[in-house]
DNA sequence: CTGATAGGC
DNA sequence: GCCTATCAG
């Protein structure tokens, strides 16, 4: 055999090699998310998904979350809310279930057992009511926050129908949630859930390619202001959280839009 | 809608 | 632990 014969062989071998442990690392991590999450899905929610600070991106059929080992909690929680989406099926209110998709450990629902807080949902079972599965899938505790009753059954609870107000009138929207994560809040449990002080919401319209955002920004109290009083820019949020919410948007529109607290183009 | 809790098996 | 009934904002 030739010298460059030998090389060439080489070189395939090569290449043929690279591509196959590429290959294998690909599936090694897609078999961890399956085999680890209760059926989560790996490629939901891509393209508007915000930034971890945190480095643990979690992908459920329908919704996504980037979890916090720190507070033992989700910094965001991603999804859309689609017009199709919006159901009046009743469910059975199920079980809370430890996040086994979340590699750190999700914490226990037993945290907030007699903690005098709610267990308040991030990505609402009102959002996901189309299937039992949709909605089961809620009730994880990766996407729940200590939150006071009368905060979440008040306004909380009217922003969250204002979303869904919205997702009908603007054909879907596309919506990230989460509590504001900092150092030295106080917990409950034994795994120590942090409470936040405060809770966002960011919310993203993108209809025929002109898209518009809103976020709010809510002390953790209950309020009977009108829930424009509540409304600020995303850089304010992302100030805040050290979130990028949405690094996809070519920067120019991201920069012009995340700056401003305008409500003008919603509707309340 | 948002939730917690009591009591039976 | 699971399930149903009841209650509260």
């Amino acid at each position: 055999m030739k010298k460059n014969q030998l090389y060439s062989i080489i070189a395939i071998l090569l290449i043929i090699g690279i591509y196959a442990y590429d290959h294998y690392l690909n599936n090694k991590e897609k078999t961890i998310v399956v085999d680890a999450g209760k059926e989560p899905k790996s490629d939901t929610n891509t393209y508007y998904l915000p930034t971890s600070t945190t480095g643990q991106i979690v992908h459920h059929q329908n919704y996504s979350l980037s979890y916090s080992e720190a507070h033992e909690q989700a910094e965001w929680v991603a999804y859309e809310l689609k017009e199709s989406h919006l159901s009046t099926t009743n469910h059975k209110r199920p079980y809370f279930e430890i996040d086994k998709a979340v590699k750190t450990g999700a914490a226990d629902w037993r945290n907030y057992k007699n903690s005098g807080y709610d267990r308040g949902h991030l990505c609402p079972a009102g959002d996901r009511r189309f299937t039992k599965k949709a909605h089961d899938e809620t009730f994880l505790t990766s996407n729940i926050s200590p939150q006071e009753h009368q905060f979440n059954s008040g306004i909380w609870n009217r922003l969250e129908q204002k979303v869904r107000y919205w997702a009908k009138k603007n054909d879907g929207v596309f919506v990230v949630t989460g509590g504001i994560l900092k150092n030295g809040l106080k917990t409950i449990g034994d795994e120590k859930v942090a409470v936040p002080n405060q809770f966002y919401k960011v919310i993203l319209d993108n209809t025929n390619g002109r898209i518009k955002m809103l976020a709010f920004l809510m002390d953790h109290k209950d309020s009977n202001l009108p829930l424009y009083k509540f409304v600020v820019s995303v850089d304010k949020v992302e100030a805040l959280t050290g979130i990028d919410f949405f690094p996809q948007l070519e920067d120019s529109i991201e920069d012009k839009l995340e700056a401003s607290s305008n409500y003008k183009n919603w509707s309340f």
